[in-house]
DNA sequence: TCTGGGGTCCTAGGACCC
DNA sequence: TCTGGGGTCCTAGGACCC
């Protein structure tokens, strides 16, 4: 049996273990530039607030409800997230580590509802986050069966024979791996329901739903065709930092610095994957919303030999902006991605040029790390006009309790 | 006025090969 | 008028996830 792990309202959670005093409160956490709504407490919830809104959209609801808001504060989550998974492979072994919140892992197939709350409890104990298990023959199974954990006590055992029972009363959306266009061509075939959906033809959802489709109705089936650990052992494909500024900009040295920011971040993380990149994309765009939107410049750089180098990657970076860079353009986000990535040991010469090797231990980068990982990230970057990328205002951001020294948590004892 | 950021996988079509 | 069959690799775009 799989089992999967999910955090309840994970990043209100993460935020509430150092405000005690919020518990009962209505909290939600916002996304950069304190622009959406991206988690919710159950009393947001409960006002009716939906996922992912603009904020201004519901200001004034949450200003009657006396919500507290928070700017999401990474680090804090990402570290939280690192104490959970070690301690759920303590208790189970390995584990699929899937998202920042939730994680499949294997379980036996006679495991009791007491033994899942135990580990349940035991994630309580070490780290002090709710979360909710589910168990169940196959990944997309597990995954019901932990939303429905969610409405009980934190643990549910999903066997074929009540997954029969709850798939009638299951709407095709809540299933994972449907998303709104699948929903609504369902819709046209008059199915609504799981339980409609897994007795079509098998033919109709190949021809209709592809071998997407297919494979969402082998795992709702019981027949599980994502393994376990099919996740864990590839390499990343990608790495990407992008942001949006607070105002947009039409100078095109702001784009230059916020691409310089983003890409010593990528590069710093390369080094620290022991990752090389081969291609480089470089995306500058006017607001999703504006006239402009048509207009969003992106476009992607091969390089002949892979590296993981800021200032390689930040000369061919900053090539692309120049290119695409429009004075008209109103520009509100830009961004890199790194494609193309490989273990740096696979790094092959052409014929007309050799690879640059990290041969001495002056080299920028090296140097770099070194003081960032000692003094902080984005202690010094190399090459590039530094600035935030864009990170603007985030006003409402807590402290970084578990990562920085001038920020833990100082317990008074009477 | 204000609308996130980081990922994966699949498909179709083009360019190319013998 | 007639114009093969079998492949690979790459890219852009779509759909989905958290």
């Amino acid at each position: 049996m799989i089992g999967l792990m999910d955090c309840n309202n994970f990043f209100v959670s993460c935020e509430r273990l150092f405000r005690p005093d919020l518990a009962k409160k209505p909290l939600a956490v916002l996304s950069s530039n304190d622009g959406c709504i991206v988690a919710r407490s159950q009393e947001i919830k409960d006002l009716g607030i939906p996922m992912g809104v603009p904020y201004f959209q519901v200001k004034d609801i949450c200003t009657k409800a006396g919500a507290v808001l928070f700017s999401s504060n990474f680090t804090l989550y990402r570290d939280i997230s690192t104490r959970i998974m070690k301690t759920l492979a303590e208790e189970v072994g390995k584990c699929d580590i899937y998202s920042i919140d939730e994680a499949f892992f294997e379980v036996p197939n006679d495991i009791t509802e007491e033994e899942v709350l135990k580990l349940r409890a035991q994630i309580m104990q070490n780290v002090g986050l709710p979360v909710s298990i589910g168990i169940a023959s196959t990944k997309t199974l597990a995954k019901q069966a932990s939303s429905m954990a969610k409405k009980e006590n934190g643990a549910c055992i999903l066997t074929q024979e009540l997954w029969a029972e709850k798939a009638i009363c299951t709407g095709c959306g809540s299933v994972w791996g449907m998303g709104k266009q699948t929903v609504s061509k369902l819709k046209e075939l008059g199915v609504s329901t799981a339980a409609e959906f897994m007795r079509l033809d098998r033919t109709v959802i190949r021809s209709h739903f592809g071998v997407q489709g297919d494979r969402i109705y082998s795992e709702l089936q019981g027949v599980s065709v994502y393994s376990l650990g099919q996740n864990s052992v590839d390499i990343q494909k990608s790495i990407m930092s992008t942001r949006s500024f607070e105002k947009t900009t039409k100078k095109c040295s702001d784009i230059e610095s916020a691409i310089g920011y983003h890409i010593s971040f990528v590069a710093e993380k390369l080094r620290e994957k022991k990752l090389v990149a081969s291609r480089i994309y470089v995306l500058m765009q006017a607001s999703r919303h504006s006239d402009f939107s048509f207009r969003t410049g992106s476009a992607e750089v091969v390089l002949d030999i892979p590296t993981s180098h800021t200032d390689i990657l930040l000369k061919q970076a900053l090539k692309v902006v120049r290119e695409l860079f429009d004075a008209e353009v109103p520009y509100k986000k830009a961004g890199v991605v790194l494609g193309g990535l490989m273990p740096e040991s696979y790094i092959t010469n052409t014929l007309f040029e050799t690879a640059l090797s990290e041969d001495s231990e002056k080299s920028i980068d090296v140097i770099t790390d070194a003081l960032n990982e000692k003094f902080g990230s984005g202690t010094i970057r190399s090459g590039v006009i530094l600035q935030s990328g864009g990170r603007g205002s985030a006003q409402l951001r807590s402290k970084e309790y578990t990562t920085s020294w001038k920020d833990i948590p100082i317990v008074h004892t009477k």
